[in-house]
RNA sequence: GCUCCCAUCGUCUAGCGGUCUAGGACGUGGCCCUCUCAAGGCCAAGACACGGGUUCGAUUCCCGUUGGGAGCACCA
């Protein structure tokens, strides 16, 4: 029999990274394995479920490059399906029409909770048998009151409840509508779902969607529940204190194969391996060495990972991601001009995000008479006495022949050789001001190339302007 | 409160009874390299939650305790 997997995201308006690692590992499952993975948006929920939050669920995923085969379905499209469902189970009587109100049933819940015993439905509805002209009803399963609801899950091994700690659930509520349970199972039956892999948020309600398949006549599927990822205070995921959605990571620079090796690597692991690029997630993937512990979610390690795959990026399409990024902060560059690559490539081991190679960059696209001076670094190495080297050096710089690491290099040494008990780096540093405007910078000599000749000896001469007199 | 789940360095994890004076990675500290900043190399500190069993032998198996988490809706 092929497999076949399922995502099922509400919209939410963004995807949370719990839900990007569910998708990741359903996604790498099913792909190892040659099944079908299918995308369901679970829209019952009608005030949050847009447009644009479907787009921005679909949109998260396309980014890290998560692909589906089917779908993306609509629980709000399937009414038809559930009410169909739930006619079967009332005429079977595997349901019941229930007129309790919520305010009646809350009264007894509360009298039985205040005994310390355990609230479940008390079935009062269970034998009456009311018909369709009962007025306002909701309808209940009849959940099984003995027996154990039991299941191998891939993950945490043997689960499942007492059938009678469940309790009859209400599966369609009084104005119509399916509950969450059952539209999820009515759904992954009529599709065919052999393989459930989610959060083990739901491992809980596992038993009772085993009594609904059961009522349904159909074979439930394989489970697998992942653990949840938290704080990084140890405390649930929340939207207050932790970044959660992976727009928010996308936006800060990071790359969609970072967060992938990232997020699987939150709870799954392959012997002692770190790295994991796309093709070796969906090879070597598998529900096996899954972790049964919740796990934090350390930023640190995606910066770690995130570097590394802006160092191995290729030029051009680092060119392309990091353009865009100066463009909007108004300082727009060439993303074919060959020096600008270069620079790229001095700056990949100097950037943890994309966002920041942006901000290092930023001296390249700036016009040199508009190019800002960190005040810091200027009181620091901008002094008189460095005028007379730096007249020299400008000097020397436009005689170099070839415009090169080494020709420039050369002209350094020629330029020290003449003042005395001056070392490179007293030297360098007001350069590196001069040109990039900051302290810090990749190699000078390979900066220097980069940003050309004359545009060197602008920014020097502009310095020389600056510099303050003896 | 009830039900279920979980528990190795700060964090992610390896370990599936002896190979463990517990390995790797991120992070942290130090050293080297060095024109700055990085990157890189080397070194270091750092954990089996606790208590009982089982066993010749437990990080590994069992039971408690403690500590976390999830679920207990006419939410999804």
């Amino acid at each position: 029999m092929s497999i076949r997997t399922r995502f099922a995201p509400s919209p939410t308006g963004y995807l949370h990274i719990g839900g990007a690692r569910t998708a990741l590992y359903n996604w790498a499952w099913t792909r190892r394995l040659g099944g079908t993975f299918v995308l369901r948006i679970e829209d019952t929920d009608r005030e949050r479920s847009t447009a644009e939050s479907e787009a921005a669920v679909l949109g998260g995923l396309s980014w890290l490059g998560i692909d589906w085969d089917e779908g993306p379905f609509r629980q709000s499209e399937r009414g038809a399906l559930y009410a169909e469902a739930i006619e079967r189970l009332l005429a079977s009587d595997r349901a019941y029409r229930c007129v309790c109100t919520p305010a009646e049933i809350e009264a007894r819940r509360a009298a039985t909770v205040a005994t310390g015993a355990k609230w479940t439905y008390d079935r009062r509805c269970a034998a009456a048998a009311y018909g369709p002209e009962c007025g306002p009803h909701a309808v209940r399963l009849r959940v099984p009151t003995d027996g154990k609801l039991g299941f191998d899950d891939a993950v945490f091994g043997p689960s499942g409840q007492e059938a009678r700690e469940i309790g009859d659930m209400v599966i369609r509520r009084t104005d119509g509508s399916p509950l969450y349970h059952l539209a999820v199972v009515v759904d992954d039956v009529a599709m065919g779902i052999t393989h459930v892999i989610r959060g083990a948020d739901h491992l809980n309600n596992t038993p009772f969607q085993l009594a609904l398949y059961r009522a349904l006549d159909a074979k439930p599927p394989h489970f697998a529940h992942v653990p949840l990822i938290v704080g990084s205070d140890g405390r649930k995921l929340s939207k207050r204190r932790d970044p959660v959605a992976v727009q928010h990571f996308r936006d800060a620079g990071y790359l969609p194969e970072a967060m992938c090796n990232w997020l699987v690597r939150l709870g799954w692991s392959h012997g002692d391996q770190e790295i994991f690029s796309m093709q070796e997630i969906r090879t070597l993937f598998d529900l096996d060495a899954v972790q049964r512990a919740s796990g934090q979610a350390d930023p640190g390690k995606l910066e770690w990972l995130n570097q590394h795959y802006i160092k191995e990026r290729p030029r051009d399409r680092l060119a392309h991601e990091v353009a865009p990024l100066l463009a909007a902060a108004g300082t727009p560059v060439d993303p074919d001009n060959p020096a600008f690559g270069a620079l790229l490539d001095l700056l990949r081991e100097r950037s943890k995000t994309l966002v920041e190679m942006a901000e290092r960059a930023r001296f390249f696209a700036v016009p040199d008479d508009a190019l800002v001076h960190d005040a810091d670094a200027v009181r620091k190495h901008w002094k008189p006495a460095t005028r007379p080297a730096l007249e020299d050096l400008a000097g020397e710089l436009a005689r170099v022949a070839t415009w090169d690491a080494a020709g420039i290099e050369a002209a350094f040494h020629a330029v020290l050789a003449r003042h005395a008990g001056l070392a490179l780096g007293k030297l360098a540093q007001p350069v590196r001001i001069a040109v990039t405007g900051s302290a810090a910078s990749p190699g000078i000599f390979e900066t220097l190339v980069v940003i050309g000749r004359d545009r060197t000896c602008a920014r020097i001469a502009r310095a020389l302007a600056l510099l303050p007199a003896a």
